[in-house]
DNA sequence: CGGTAATTTGAGCCATTTCAAACTGTGTGG
DNA sequence: CCACACAGTTTGAAATGGCTCAAATTACCG
């Protein structure tokens, strides 16, 4: 598990946005979507930018939970241990995405940033503030926490059911239409993250990943382009492989 | 797969409340419990109460999902199937639970009644106008949403990474916990649903379910007290068990 | 260009599955 | 009240997909 860094280094930066939420690099897919003119200034008031790097961590399960956050660029993914060290991912997070839903006391998972990332964090009493007046917001985070449940419906199903080529071809799938709806190119798919993660995402071991992928790239249904990034080379065979299940996951 | 009754047939009952939500029989632990006396009124005069009986389908993944519910008495399983009939249970629900926080414009999974159900229906149309008027039912609604996730993640986390003994100790365990949660008997710990509910909800096959809960009690950690009633003998053998890891699953 | 981490490949093993059969409880009809 | 039928559960034996352990290869970085 190599990429386990220094979970003690602070984020390098935290001050105040010096753009302006109003032409914030993810205004249109983040929560903030949802804010009129005034309300987005109310905002801009109780964010500070953060910026991690590579494997740093940004929270801790069990520790409370008083930060929110909005993935501004990077990745993060969301980490569950048994006491043993079986680590167990139960997701990854993009430019646009929402970190830290749980409005319950503490963090029912860990959080560390894959790549150097820069995150909009929020302190949870000022969120709250903001939620009691901005009854949109609440409405909209309600929304990203039911989009959110169906993700994890589907890993459930995945999890407990697939087997090992359909778990990857379907995460494959699944992270290549996220990449598009996030407005990113969806065919050579970018895998910010490793194999361990890849395995330990899906519930298998990292030579199974491995091997995985070899079988596919061997009867031509991807391509491996070096530098994480995969080809999609036959879209129709994947898809396929997936049993027909759904195939949003990630 | 049994118990997969009569998909078509309609609920028996469909009826405004008679007794009224004052003295619903869920009210102190279901979302209602938010409600001032006038909106509890408000609240009342948009519900219906509706049977089914065991094994009954209530909705289907991929439906429109017109209705929002709360379990009033029996017990609930969601269902996410493969094309070829795998399938995933992804969660129990028992009175005071809520059915349907999707506020998506379809069901993510099936539902079916396990034994006979009584529901508290609510129509999408009019719960979405109470909440446009009661942010606090909103604000409650967020909780158990997120509440929902806590759960979904550590369900990941088993499915995922935990041994079949794993599994099965850390569902006896929650759901007795839950079964206290809710005010009923949390040691003889009553299961509702059927070996092949509890494999389907483990990501195991009803052999593995069955030859563990004999280890169980040969082990004297358990005892199957006949009826579905199971006698937790040795807690604290069974928090061992579960490797440390927590315990609030189902 | 060397050193280190990540990935890939190989071989044997094991927990869980699969296939099959016996057992148990429950409701039904005679 | 008993015998039968049926569904659910338990047990057994064999097969296997993915894991473990180990080593080779490749990519990355100073």
């Amino acid at each position: 598990m190599g990429n386990t860094a220094s979970p003690l280094a602070k984020p390098r930066q935290d001050r105040a946005i010096t753009t302006g939420c109003a032409d914030c690099e993810i205004r249109a897919i983040g929560v903030c979507s949802s804010l009129a003119p005034g309300e987005l200034e109310r905002m801009q008031r109780i964010v500070r930018e953060a910026q991690y790097e590579e494997g740093q961590l940004i929270f801790s399960e069990g520790e409370p939970a008083d930060n929110l956050f909005n993935v501004l660029t990077g990745a993060v993914r969301l980490i569950k241990l048994l006491p043993d060290g079986r680590r167990q991912i139960t997701g990854f997070l993009f430019p646009g995405d929402f970190l830290g839903i749980a409005l319950n006391a503490t963090y029912a998972y860990s959080a560390e940033a894959i790549t150097g990332t820069k995150l909009c964090r929020m302190g949870r009493r000022d969120i709250e503030t903001l939620l009691a007046d901005i009854p949109n917001l609440e409405h909209r985070l309600l929304g990203e926490a039911a989009h959110e449940l169906v993700a994890a419906q589907d890993q459930m199903l995945l999890l407990g059911r697939k087997t090992a080529m359909e778990r990857v071809a379907s995460f494959l799938v699944s992270l290549s239409e996220r990449a598009q709806r996030h407005g990113f190119p969806g065919n050579p798919v970018s895998l910010a993250m490793s194999r361990t993660d890849i395995a330990d995402f899906l519930g298998l071991t990292t030579e199974t990943v491995s091997r995985t992928f070899t079988r596919l790239r061997k009867a031509k249904i991807i391509a491996l382009e070096g530098n994480g990034l995969v080809q999609l080379t036959d879209r129709s065979a994947l898809d396929g492989l997936i049993a027909g299940g759904n195939s949003d996951a990630a």
